[in-house]
DNA sequence: AATTAGCACTCGTTAAAAGTGAGTGCTAAC
DNA sequence: GTTAGCACTCACTTTTAACGAGTGCTAATT
């Protein structure tokens, strides 16, 4: 178990290391306001911090940072929710002043604000598709064999695909077709989407001895293809990423700004949060080598309990998890809130 | 004038540095087959090119490189037009074997095309709208007042926008206005949609006394917004850049990278290039400082006489100029045929 | 027993000095 | 007109030296 003084001592570094991105030395805590003792005593707690694995020296005589287990340590126990000022506070709620209609748009600007507010760079993966339930589909032929098929999901996200049909979907045989698509399958969750709406237009033909099997096998195709489909992933600030002093070398900076630009593989790496809390991974914790300096700040957004997606901030180990942490919950809300807003339950 | 012997020695200069990164050297060249002159006598002719602006040096003990106009005499002049390989062309038709319905997800991919078959980045500025005409608008009235409006260009690009009205918009009260507004409004230029919109559902209001003065209402700001919104840029290989050895320090990564990010810029930078030819700007041609030290190869694409967009590739000044043009007329062509499959005319 | 002052030691960083070699420009010979 | 020869330049590398922030240990102090 640690002292107090020692716990004084690991903030300190750990505190002054994020600000300034150098190595604390015993001498430069010595002068701070909240330390009484001396330098000799701190390089005494520092050796003992160091073998206990919280902080580290990058060599011989350079002062100390913070380990992987100090950063850990720090964000677990040390950090004081210091809540949001006044000003930000409103500064937040107005920035969904005037709402957003389309979720895609929402998202957007979701990513921006948030990389905005932090100066870090931000992931949000956009709502995954199966566990989202069809509020309506509709089938817009065109010309030529040409149909739009919108789709329209409970929480407001719309969709449209086109499909090419070897010959034309008359507008009533698609209106008829529709009527009854909606009244059956409205609520079908997206993930049976696909088997439910071949089964249901099936049924149909043989009812009304209608010619849709083109279609279907049209539809067919275009949901195979969007059921492989992952959902969007919006960055926000990458740019930020250059004003780390960590990332100052093209050796450091390009994997995580490849990995960044890599929708597959940060798919997989931010969907597997599962629980509802708010997820720190740290260097190593991140398991993706291309993320072994930095940290990642996980939070889930959900709608009427039902998790959606993940907002993510990205940045050095040496971030500013205080402000990073305070910023994602309350971007969180609002931006749940806007969410609900555009459901149509 | 350029003697014969100029011109080889300034094409082998261009033609070493864009392979090598490095200064070419007097030595270096006269050990290639098609010089059988010596050294000396190179060092006397490139005296002569450097005095004429093409070539220079970086430091007195260095070799030289192409300066700009030096680039600029190369591509103008020098470029053999070498013919993409059969196995090349053959790659390329069968990238777009199976056709791809949108619009969209066809100009990502030729994006990711070219800049697989370049390895440099690649910019597509996406269909600007204004050109366009209308070819259908679909109004669908879900729960709560929502309606989602579904507007196809005769190009084949479809696009939806969310409304909120204060109060529901009928099925039929919709249906009926569509049908008309369809009828009337076919044909029409994007760029006249919203006025021509608003009137004519003005018009509809007064002749069947219908309430949907909302409707015009939500209308309006919606496509007042659309009016506003710039066309996507598609971003294609941007991790290439840092490949090339110009931009391995991040002072000159950066500005390049922060451009290409900012939607903005680069379309005010796109979008002027006017005529139908193969546009290449090096350097400070660009009129860019972010890309001073890059050449643009850019290209506009056109469905039956209406250009559309821009294709373009981005890389050091010292890229690939001949696989570059090569690369982006032929992707460009089959660009076209497919735009042109999705087209409703 | 805990704290602190003092001091030798470490080691990254910076600056200066010296050596290396690719490449040039000029001159004189071919 | 072309080429061989040679002195010269200058980025790059390596070496050496000086610097200084910071440490760890010891002995003195509280």
């Amino acid at each position: 178990m640690l002292t107090d003084r020692q716990l004084l001592i690991l903030r300190a570094i750990v505190d002054d290391y994020i600000k300034t991105a150098q190595p604390v030395g015993s001498r430069t805590l010595s002068k701070r306001d909240d330390v009484t003792f001396s330098s000799a005593t701190i390089r005494n707690e520092m050796a003992d911090l160091e073998e206990m694995g919280l902080i580290e020296k990058p060599h011989t005589s350079a002062g100390r940072i913070p380990s992987e287990l100090g950063y850990r340590f720090y964000v677990d126990h040390l950090i004081r929710p210091e809540s949001i000022s006044p000003q930000e506070a409103k500064a937040l709620k107005s920035l969904f002043a005037h709402s957003v209609n389309e979720n895609d748009r929402l998202i957007r600007h979701t990513a921006d604000l948030l990389s905005e507010l932090t100066h870090y760079t931000t992931l949000v993966l956009g709502p995954k598709e199966e566990g989202q339930r069809l509020h309506h589909l509709e089938l817009i032929p065109l010309a030529e064999g040409r149909v739009v098929i919108v789709l329209v999901t409970e929480t407001g996200h719309v969709e449209h695909k086109t499909l090419q049909l070897a010959e034309a979907l008359s507008r009533e045989a698609a209106s008829r077709l529709m009527e009854r698509l909606n009244k059956t399958l409205r609520g079908t969750p997206l993930s049976n989407l696909r088997l439910r709406l071949l089964e249901e237009i099936r049924r149909f033909r043989s009812e009304h001895s209608e010619q849709t099997s083109l279609l279907s096998k049209a539809l067919d195709i275009v949901l195979m293809d969007q059921q492989d489909e992952r959902p969007l992933i919006y960055l926000g600030g990458k740019a930020n990423m250059f004003d780390q002093p960590e990332f100052q070398d093209v050796a450091k900076l390009r994997p995580v700004l490849e990995l960044i630009e890599q929708q597959e593989a940060l798919f997989d790496f931010l969907s597997p949060n599962l629980d509802n809390q708010i997820l720190i991974t740290i260097g190593s914790e991140n398991n993706v080598d291309a993320l072994k300096d930095c940290s990642v700040i996980r939070a889930h957004y959900s709608v009427d309990g039902v998790s959606l997606g993940t907002l993510a901030l990205i940045g050095p180990k040496r971030m500013d998890y205080n402000r990073g942490i305070n910023s994602i919950i309350h971007l969180l809300q609002a931006f749940q809130t806007e969410l609900r807003k555009n459901s149509l339950d």
